[in-house]
DNA sequence: GCGACAG
DNA sequence: ATCTTGTCGC
């Protein structure tokens, strides 16, 4: 019986991962304007049970200083899968970003550096047609090293409407060892848990 | 059976 | 990510 949801669940997510493969020739790779950004958003996800509670934090940039905070607790559907973390994070992601402002936004978590070139910070750009950079702690395994580049502690990606040396760029800017303003809101959404 | 990978 | 005591190191 459980093989047969578990082959269920193997051919579902082979659907998903020929969708990753699919939406990733839609990314755009382009320069951003460091001089035209003057805003900055970083979300972070946390978890109590089954609720996420996404946590957003808008800073200037490149001074950092925090002028906007949000958090919305959101009920999650999916649990985690090594390179379908998006179908987890994508809807608490969502929600608390849903009519925010900022020029560039942090999201935790790869865009480009996935085994399908794929991750969540691909899949958030893509659905905000905004720039995003993805954010994580550690490379994913077997992803070409040239998709991603190390800057202090983390490993930045390009998610969408950005290209690897601008993504760099702004985090660079915020700060030695984890961008600042994914600190912030990593603490923000842990205390509102 | 072995190995193990965003959060 | 989260669960958790003490413990090693900057």
């Amino acid at each position: 019986m459980t093989e047969l949801k578990d082959y269920l669940i193997t051919e579902k997510l082979k659907k998903i991962a020929e969708l990753q493969r699919r939406l990733s020739r839609r990314i755009v790779e382009r320069p951003l304007d460091l001089s035209r950004v003057k805003t900055v958003g970083a979300v972070d996800v946390s978890y109590r049970e089954d609720d996420a509670v996404s946590a957003l934090v808008i800073c200037t940039f490149p001074e950092c200083e925090p002028i906007e905070t949000r958090t919305v607790r959101v009920r999650v559907a999916f649990p985690y899968i090594p390179t379908y973390f998006f179908l987890r994070e994508t809807m608490p992601v969502l929600r608390v970003v849903k009519n925010a402002d900022f020029d560039v936004l942090l999201v935790e978590g790869h865009g480009r550096a996935h085994p399908r070139g794929y991750g969540l910070a691909s899949h958030i750009g893509l659905i905000l047609r905004r720039p995003v950079i993805g954010v994580a702690k550690r490379p994913l395994r077997g992803v070409p090293e040239n998709l991603y580049e190390r800057v202090g502690k983390a490993y930045v990606s390009v998610g969408h409407l950005v290209d690897l040396r601008s993504a760099v760029e702004v985090v660079k800017a915020l700060g030695e060892g984890y961008p600042k303003p994914l600190r912030i809101a990593d603490k923000l959404s842990k205390v509102r848990r």
